[in-house]
DNA sequence: TCGATGTATGACATCGCTGTCATACTGGCA
DNA sequence: TGCCAGTATGACAGCGATGTCATACATCGA
């Protein structure tokens, strides 16, 4: 009755696998990775014994031996509970299996700490490459990471201060279809509730609005508000603009979430006396809703950016490059 | 100028790198493991040599060498352009990564075959444990894996015909609480709009609700509508129950997804017709829209998973867990 | 001037497994 | 019977890094 063995020092190997199976190494190891040439006895012989020792193989070692290559590519981004980050993710491990790799993902939380540390905790353990939606507003230290010999891509925030391959939306074009939009619509009083104001999305949003509203009579510098991270801050804001004595007559939100407070905030209000709304990222709710949007294509980037990194991966040498992908405005009922 | 080197013979390995250097290979790891210990002129050359040859340190070599092990898990999922699995992957993410554990991704398109495809391959190369959400209908397969050593923890979907850990949501009160909601409304034609009928999740449900309702006089059992995977599908579906002669005063939307076709396919109609609505799964937009729902909550789902997947690596002779979660019903404006 | 201490480096074994090659046995066929 | 092809197994080297221990040099206080 194969005696449990309580880690006589430390995890069983594939010797003393073999040695309870009465075997050689190499016969054990052919039996357990499932390779021919071995007699169904022999085999369940070995499979009985790694399982009285409570066997696992030892990945790293194994790898080492077959020359195979450790092959997973790291993802980096603020957490899947947005949905924008959860299809990017997507898109990526679609892209990185392609090219026959592994997709390990790691969540900063939208905080340069933690992007800090589960970084350099990926690039310290499997990981041969990163791909990450940074919230650092100054890239100067992943050079550290470069030095080491991990590749760095950034997906929809650029790199700042870096040398990097990067894929972003074209935000301003963004900015300036939401503000053309409503502006042929004739609003004259145009806010804009965006996330943090750091945000290089959100400044280049608020750029390509920029270009497009102050030259005309529209109000809307006064309109802006930044900082709306939660659906609660996003209420928040919201609930100001509607309160002002003469609030605006459409609302630009700055990503899926703020448009969801923008609609809890909107819902006593009847339809007719509702603003306008034009929000940034598609997603299917929105669709469903009749929400106008402008917008990227999701997938696109995410595979982008997995071509991307194992195109460096294969040639360190290549120049950097920097796609940017554009936006479009997507019309439906709502403004 | 340090010639490119085209891989004469491959990667560059840390001896080329402590040989262009002109330092030993020890010193070469130490200067480029940030260790103390090594003078910045030597570390300097170190890494300009480590540059010059486009080296990038073997994990699999430094693994076994320092004795770390190898510390990703792997998560098979339907994908995450279902908010389900995104938030679930989240949950389970955070709980692997508070154990000191790496998350790998992969997707299975809620295909039997890519679930087979993906999680050898997790199991072959860096993955020291799975946990997945399965789409077969028969689990006696996984034995092989654990046979090799790689525990199998499912979620969201029991085991089927095969002795392993399970995390699930108690479908069959929920399938109850829906029915019991609108039964107490007074709805005496109640539908169901659900995803594929072969999933577990599915039947329990149903069975739930039958539990309730076979004993009521409302009538049910010839308005349930299965395989709704897509939105489109929920649309068609909802369609032909609408256009019936006595169509169903309530509906109950299997998922997130099928809500979305019942919600597009009843924009048309005006408010005051519109059947009542309980659906599975509770999302944001959901909240936002006030659907009442009936859901378990997902991020204990996945932390419970990390958990138990931890501790079956850490002894593998437990007992096997089967974690039912409860599920509630949470009241809002459409039902 | 001489140990004592601390810094910088190198030699070498070693991690656990798999690839290669050699060996032994089996059955079929000329 | 003798040979060959196919099957089953084992011995052994080596994957590429790091830990351990030894060594060499510099500095410092007595």
């Amino acid at each position: 009755m194969a005696d449990p063995i309580s880690a006589p020092g430390g995890r069983a190997t594939l010797a003393k696998v073999a040695e309870r199976a009465g075997v050689s190494l190499k016969t054990a190891s052919r039996a357990l990775s499932g390779e021919a040439y071995v007699t169904d006895e022999t085999r369940s012989k070995v499979l009985q014994a790694a399982s009285d020792l409570d066997y696992q193989r030892n990945s790293a070692a194994s790898l080492l031996a077959s020359g195979r290559l450790a092959d997973s590519i790291g993802l980096v981004s603020g957490g899947f509970t947005n949905p924008f980050y959860s299809a990017l993710a997507q898109a990526v491990e679609d892209g990185v299996r392609n090219q026959g790799m592994h997709l390990s993902v790691a969540n900063s939380d939208e905080s340069p700490e933690k992007e800090r540390l589960v970084t350099h905790d990926l690039a310290d353990r499997q990981t041969k490459a990163l791909i990450v939606v940074s919230s650092m507003t100054d890239h100067a230290e992943y050079r550290q990471l470069q030095a080491r010999g991990v590749p760095v891509l950034f997906v929809d925030r650029p790199a700042v201060n870096l040398e990097a391959d990067s894929v972003v939306f074209d935000n301003q074009e963004g900015g300036r279809l939401a503000a053309a939009h409503l502006l042929a619509a004739q609003h004259r009083r145009i806010a804009f509730v965006g996330d943090y104001a750091w945000l290089p999305t959100y400044r280049s949003r608020i750029e390509g609005m920029a270009s497009v509203l102050d030259e005309s009579s529209a109000e809307w510098q006064s309109l802006v508000r930044p900082d709306a991270h939660s659906i609660t801050d996003a209420r928040a804001r919201v609930g100001e603009l509607l309160a002002m004595r003469e609030p605006p007559t459409a609302l630009v939100a700055g990503n899926n979430r703020i448009l969801l407070g923008i609609l809890e905030e909107l819902s006593p209000v009847p339809v007719a006396d509702r603003p306008a709304i034009v929000a940034f990222d598609d997603v299917e709710w929105a669709r469903v809703l009749g929400i106008t949007v402008v917008a990227g294509e999701t997938d696109v980037m995410g595979r982008r950016a997995a071509e991307l990194t194992v195109a460096r991966l294969a040639d360190r040498t290549r120049q950097t490059e920097q796609v940017v992908l554009p936006m479009r405005l997507t019309n439906r009922a709502s403004a």
